[in-house]
DNA sequence: TTGCGAACAAACTAGTTGGTCTGTTTATGA
DNA sequence: TCATAAACAGACCAACTAGTTTGTTCGCAA
């Protein structure tokens, strides 16, 4: 008599197939795979999961989600100072995620990249988390206007789309050959670029 | 009795294996496929390529290595202000560029992002592209010290990181929901950080 | 307590995929 | 002209892959 979990089953599988997806992509991802990591049989999987893309919405959904929320979304909330204080936001990246990242990069960038075109389901999933990732930051941009922080005549969204280009560039960029240059380059440039929204008179 | 021309048999099937790789990625693509699209069979294939790696490994290599050279690479030789010609370089690039990139961006990021961490023939190939990328950028801000375009204690190999940086971002952010505002975003933020590149008693 | 659907196990299937093998035709150099 | 290798055609294969089917067991509500 083996204990049943349907809950923590489903979150079993979730969790081994976006750590598949991470290290392989969606195409990548083998559905055997991940039974084997979980130890599960294909009854479990089709029962929870009608099929692999539905698998791909809900790691997008369940896992990828959270994770930039806790990641980027939430710390952007508290900084109070966008030009001072997100450059040190940067700085903390490095120890506030975890090792496979450094390694596989993005999980939402590489989803994008390769499912954005192929699936119209992948697509406007991550459309949406972008746009959601976007208005954090013009929020970030936008609060730092009556502080005098930033220039009243920004345009917070322009600002915020450029932010977080410069981002996933440089998470990509870093995944091609892990140079701690590249990552440097981006930190002290962005921290330059955001030099430019002070007010003139300061 | 069919005339043979081996040449030209490579070059098609590159042609339609970069075309596939551009439209479904490098594991997307279809042995079967490309040979559906040049008429040819298994045995020509296995002839002029002696895997589907390899064959990947020429695609990136003769195919686009040159697409990126000739988009890029020879058009900064011919920069002489960089922060006032690269942003007109920008605005013309949607007419330099073919209908297929607009969709599938750019096949060099794609591949880097999806084969970077899973061989290492690709991760070798593209992190060597990426390099003369940059080479070429900072060649670019180096001979614009000299006629005062660039300040002199620009770190330009820095800014090459940067710019190169942003450009594939914002490709990857373009593939993503294709917003016009996305690349106007880029490309008027891109243009600010320029700016800072002056020297400062204009 | 019992009935019934949810939660699985496990064998099976049909289609796909990269790659091989054998044979044939074309070019080329001696 | 003739031998030899290059340049293919095309049938074939083994491994893989998402998905199905059937059957069994567990948990909960009545």
């Amino acid at each position: 008599m083996t204990i049943r979990n349907p809950q923590q089953t489903r979150e079993r599988l979730l969790q081994a197939a976006f750590q598949e997806i991470h290290a392989h992509g969606f195409q990548g991802m083998r559905v055997d795979e991940v039974l084997r990591l979980t130890g599960l049989q294909k009854g479990a999987f089709y029962h929870h999961f009608g099929s692999k893309t539905k698998l791909g919405y809900a790691v997008l959904e369940e896992q990828v989600r959270p994770l930039i929320e806790s990641l980027w979304l939430e710390p952007l909330t508290k900084i109070e100072d966008p030009v001072c204080d997100f450059p040190l936001l940067l700085d903390s990246l490095g120890e506030r995620i975890p090792p496979t990242m450094h390694e596989h990069g993005c999980p939402l960038n590489n989803l994008a990249q390769e499912m954005a075109s192929q699936d119209e389901g992948f697509q406007e999933r991550i459309a949406q988390m972008f746009t959601q990732w976007i208005d954090a930051f013009e929020v970030m941009f936008e609060q730092g206007k009556p502080d005098g922080y930033i220039r009243k005549d920004v345009d917070s969204r322009t600002v915020a789309r450029f932010v977080v280009t410069v981002l996933e560039g440089c998470i990509g960029m870093y995944k091609v050959d892990h140079a701690q240059e590249q990552w440097a380059a981006c930190r002290s440039q962005i921290s330059i670029y955001l030099q430019t929204l002070r007010p003139v008179n300061n």
